[in-house]
DNA sequence: TGACTCCGTGGAATCGGTTCCATCAGGCGC
DNA sequence: GCGCCTGATGGAACCGATTCCACGGAGTCA
């Protein structure tokens, strides 16, 4: 095949006898072209192989049909399955996605600086990771939609989940079982901004815990709460600090799935039985935990990604998007590692009698 | 602000009273620009807060500064440290990256076929995807750098691990340990060329184990041998199935991570003590592994992505890329569910004195 | 038959950069 | 003082589409 340049649109033009604009109607499905014009058309553009430059249809139109979306520490389940959630809907609505990890305050900030400049997206969505003023005013000067997911940012549409109902559950649901000591691992909010991304959920759940903890009039032991740095890791060493006190808690709720699992590891090592003599609870429900049989909160990961992308292709479209907020419902399922505090363990505590139903569902509500 | 119509390099130009082809020069920092006129220039892009266009420069460029990733079920979380390795690098290199995510076998070919075509990226990397001699040819055709990850493709650069290796590293480690009777958990080949994807590691590796089984003058019972479709769900009934045979296996291989956390929940169901009854080894060493205690062939998942896109950037910028196929190192990671045939749990099996060093080396280089 | 519509169509202008070539001002050697 | 070389610079051409406007011809109505 000598000259094996890529066939372009003039190419096709000529090879079939009729103008440039002409084989842009017939590509994009435009109305008024004759049938046998159409025809034709499409048979050169097989036989020559042509693809229109995504590149230069792009610039020409002022839109790339491409959106971007950042996330934090991809790594992480729970991202994953937002992520993966987005990418099904953005492909079905025929977008590409670039996406963007972000491992440091330093790449979070060169990402939302320059998105929105570039001429690059059509839109961005951002998971999980709290905006500054001047991100969103980027965005909003440059006129390219923004979403967020999992993060609550003013005069943006987000959608996220209720944290606080979530620490709730866990305490109607510890309480029914007759739990009173309750222990929580957790993260603490890193206050040096040069260093942390700034997750905050893990306060709200806790916060929501003592809430419902206090609304049936128990009081909670601050000395069995214990934040520090995300990662299974720590929250092993804080469970086995826990455990080792002189009145340990009868159960522990672990701010997220992947610290519960360090909180499991950790009674496994002491030879705790689970849930024996400890209940555990995570919060997330990514897939792990169905496998290990974790007791947890049920987030929705991957609809939160869904809708989010949903949301940003009808901004892209010009049209509005009714509650600026998006709550998500959440629910207790609970598994193998929570029972009835003091007893030895059930042959299916899940299931039994006194556990609580399958499932509480939070105030709530999918648009 | 009135006008605010995005600044374009002509913009800039005037304002700062120079031509398009210095602005031009001053953004790409190419030589040959006096500092004085430099700084004029930057001081005006400030000011305007002008960013170039990154489509405009792309496709006069004609290079897009971009690579297509695919991967198969992104929620995997093999699949996901291999995407995070290759972000990074890309990230590093300078790259923007466009993620394909395919759960379906005519997505794989609708991305396969697209990419090489539209001018849109400048390289791609596909992970775990067999690819079929006509999607090689499209890219060798439309002269689109390609290299693959986890699969191996005849003319492409590929980065793999020698999965026969790892299946024979399994079956020393489980005859160390004094284990003859030993059961595979696996995926089966589906043949349905329109259904499956085609992942063929399993295979692989329970030849591996049955070639290191037989190097020893261990006999297989094909009856211990269970395929079927993937995830651990149904990794789970095999495993369920086998612990039920009037002789059990007293070790299992599962042929992934994920598997072999079926296999544990089954033998957590029927009561059988891990690693006292049943021993259990996986494959991938996947980060749960590691916090559940899973005993695993590790294979380095990071590093794989990321080196397959070392080998695509160097690719891409002409860069001869030396030996095609790249393997990268296995090691058996010792954890909690191995231990010796026929002994109740030791205090701390993967350090006792009897378990086999803490790693055995495949043979594989890493470039 | 003439005026008016409407459909199908050709092609120039445009998007916003990069790149190459021509130009020009100095600096240097003789 | 003159010719030559070098480094900085301006700007036209180009990348490959979309889009809008103008135009020709067929059909309609009076």
């Amino acid at each position: 095949m000598r000259g094996s340049r890529r066939a372009n649109i003039t190419d096709v033009a000529k090879a079939s006898g009729v103008g440039v604009g002409t084989v842009s109607r017939v590509i994009n499905g435009a109305a008024n072209v004759r049938e046998a014009t159409r025809l034709r058309v499409l048979q050169v553009v097989e036989q020559l192989g042509y693809q229109p430059s995504h590149l230069a249809a792009a610039l020409a139109r002022g839109t790339t049909r491409t959106v971007g979306i950042v996330v934090p520490r991809l790594v992480a389940p729970s991202v994953t399955q937002r992520l993966a959630g987005a990418l099904t809907v953005l492909n079905a609505e025929g977008y590409e996605t670039v996406v963007c990890n972000v491992d440091s305050p330093a790449q979070r900030d060169h990402f939302l600086s320059s998105l929105p400049g570039r001429h690059r997206t059509d839109g961005v969505i951002v998971v999980s990771l709290p905006l500054r003023a001047d991100h969103v005013a980027a965005f909003r000067h440059a006129a390219v939609p923004l979403v967020t997911v999992d993060v609550s940012v003013r005069g943006v549409p987000h959608t996220i989940i209720d944290n606080l109902a979530g620490g709730r559950l866990v305490a109607e649901h510890l309480l029914a079982l007759g739990h009173t000591r309750i222990g929580f691992v957790g993260d603490r909010v890193q206050r040096k901004a040069t260093t942390a991304l700034g997750f905050t959920a893990s306060d709200r759940r806790l916060v929501g815990l003592l809430t419902g903890l206090a609304a049936a009039g128990v009081a909670a032991d601050p000395s069995l709460i214990r934040t520090g740095p995300h990662g299974p890791a720590h929250a092993e060493s804080f469970a086995t600090e826990l455990l080792a006190l002189p009145d340990p808690p009868t159960a522990i709720f672990a701010a997220s799935d992947s610290q519960a699992l360090g909180v499991l590891a950790a009674a496994d090592r002491l030879g705790v039985a689970v849930p024996g003599q400890l209940s555990v609870i995570g919060f997330d429900d990514i897939q792990i935990a169905g496998l290990v049989g974790l007791s947890t909160v049920r987030q929705p990961l991957e609809d939160s990604g869904a809708e989010g992308a949903r949301r940003l292709c009808a901004l892209i479209r010009g049209q509005p998007v009714k509650p600026l907020r998006q709550l998500l419902a959440l629910q207790v399922v609970p598994r193998k590692t929570t029972n009835r505090a003091g007893q030895g363990r059930a042959d299916s505590p899940a299931e039994s009698a006194t556990a609580p139903g399958p499932a509480f569902r939070a105030t709530g509500r999918i648009a």
